[in-house]
DNA sequence: CATGAATGAGGCTTCATTCAT
DNA sequence: GATGAATGAAGCCTCATTCAT
């Protein structure tokens, strides 16, 4: 493509993303056909793919551009904090909110992930998202302010719990993101224990019986 | 269906859902033609017309044998176990371990979540999970052994850490079960906060911050 | 494709070959439908494609079959003849007369050579036909029969001519096969010249104006 | 149309003329779209449509062209001619070289006569070509120089041979057309058959033999 | 039970053509 | 004169499903 567009033409084409993402998302990629999408923008089947080469291509477009919007809104987040661990919190607050307010996304990012020729791409984005948290947790780490425990391993853990907590507790049972997020910070930074002598004796049996470490190989 | 089966047709049915779902795993649902499944097998159309309705209910057979399975292997982990705390470890241990020894029912439990029709039934089989160690759950917080939060919250948090790190470290990264169970429990139990003085101060921090409490409305 | 076929499926496949073969001559190769194929047998769109990966291939075994087809006329018509030169004449008379019973291939054939992805199939088989004529033309040069020409343009230029007044003759103006045949052999052996003393003195004009042979370098 | 153009209209038109000949030559009529003409001039679609209703008579304008151009060539070449045989191979020489120059144009003829609804165009313009040529071959039947043979048939023959030809031994085998125009007029003077005593001699017996090479090089 | 064959709705895409600016 | 945008019929093909044998 890469079609030289008018302000209206542009405008066109957001609009066909946005549409397209919110069926995709409700009904499912394949379950929404082009026909239906146009119908609902109520214009001609030539629209379509004079902005987009195909079908595939208009969801990896979707894919990228929710990507970069996600990325975006966590780095904004923690533009202004300097403390690694409170950065970390940002972030996740920043994530959920992001989940919480493009939920649709949410879901086409999920699927892109199920079939072979988009996984790829939403492979790559965590892994982005992984390497863009990887800093803040490797230096809590050096400042003995995070537990000494593989970076990666924390940060993947940190974003399965803001993900996991904004799909379940947000999307599906329709908790408030503010909230939601403030648990899922709370449980990232100190787990299910108690604090205080339970907590204690748990965590001693646990040193006793695999140790402190989980190094990856 | 319901069709009274031979010891031949039964095994001929499971052959069906096996292959499909390896199948469905790697090529999608929907990229997954009920012409290749019965080709795989070298048989005709009418061997899966025999055994199933039609595509998607054999999706939906696919998806309750998977849920029954995880939750077998959960409940078979945390049978001889009392300690609810280990009961919750446990039950990490045997979803990670189920969901690396049977990663392509992972995959399709993840793509059915996507479309509306079959979304519920994950939905309900998630649900399930919670419920499930819920009892579990709350006999912590009872106990003062778990921090004090919403049951629901935690044990989705608990859920959220191990399906993710299941997908990213051990699928995707290909790293070992085993030891990712322990990264994931280690963190379920701690989050990621170093346990010393650093640690306190940060919990101090959070006490003052939102309190210890996020209960659902 | 390569499908295992039953008496009755070879018979379908027949069919559309033929039924497709002669509406491409009628309407052209692009303004004919594999809907209006099928519909013209009375079928569903997918016994089509049960029986050719696409319409492609469609063509590609028309084409194929048709080639084959002439080829062996030409082969049954010189079977049994020794005489070099008269084997080039009954060779003209089976083409001549294929084409003639064949219209509608013929027709197929020439589309097939305005095409790029077609011609190369086309122009093999005009290849292997000028091969198929060569052994014979260049025998009757050897035998100082044929005039002493690159055996090559002999073969193609009796090869023009066959094909040229069938079309042009017997496909559009309706004269009958075998006149035309012998017209076209007539013309093949002497050309145009009066063989009197006018053809002569043509010849000898020609011999004074670039001599006799014409080889290629 | 009929429209008044201005000189760089008239320019314009004939750009498109052309660009679209040497497409529609190369990838066929149905595979270049208007779009792809009007990209490689650079210009939008609009202006295709501002010089042809449609491209169906854009085609028809192409096909006039040639064969104008095409008799043009011929009635120059024999213009200073007046013994009918030379003119007649004046003719041949003629056709054969602008059929060298305009290739492109040759193979656009050629997919016409396979469209029912450009096919009567072609065969007009081929009776023109005979009609053409008749007067002359008659000429030369009546003054004892050719073969007392219908003179449609021969017109045809001579025709046949040239494209015939131009076609095999020009454009696809990439010989050089002066040359092939000279072997396409000794065939069309004496045909195959060799002169003098050892050609009676031949047809006479039955000489079955095979010797020395006539190979190409 | 099983197969090869058939069905036909519907999906994605192309493209000649038109139109507003 | 010209452009970008839009139209929508129509094309090729897929595929879940059914049926005769």
């Amino acid at each position: 493509m890469a079609r030289r567009l008018t302000a209206r033409g542009a405008q066109r084409r957001r609009e066909l993303l946005d549409v397209a993402a919110r069926m995709f998302a409700t009904e499912g990629y394949h379950t929404t056909s082009v026909t239906a999408i146009v119908e609902r923008l109520g214009v001609g089947k030539g629209v379509f793919y004079w902005y987009f080469d195909s079908k595939d291509e208009l969801l990896r477009q979707i894919l990228a551009d929710a990507q970069h919007g996600m990325r975006l809104a966590q780095r904004e987040a923690i533009a202004d904090e300097h403390d690694p661990v409170r950065r970390i919190e940002q972030g996740v607050r920043a994530s959920i909110r992001w989940l919480s307010d493009h939920r649709h996304l949410f879901a086409v990012l999920e699927f892109a992930r199920t079939e072979e020729r988009f996984a790829p791409l939403i492979r790559a984005g965590e892994e982005q998202a992984v390497a863009d948290a990887l800093p803040h947790v490797a230096a809590g780490v050096t400042a003995g302010l995070l537990r000494r425990e593989d970076p990666v391993v924390l940060a993947t853990a940190v974003l399965g719990v803001s993900a996991h907590l904004a799909r379940s507790l947000v999307l599906e049972r329709g908790e408030d993101a503010d909230r939601v997020a403030e648990a899922a910070i709370a449980f990232c930074r100190s787990g299910f224990l108690a604090s205080g002598g339970a907590a204690r004796r748990a965590v001693a049996d646990d040193l006793g019986a695999s140790g402190t470490e989980h190094r990856r190989t």
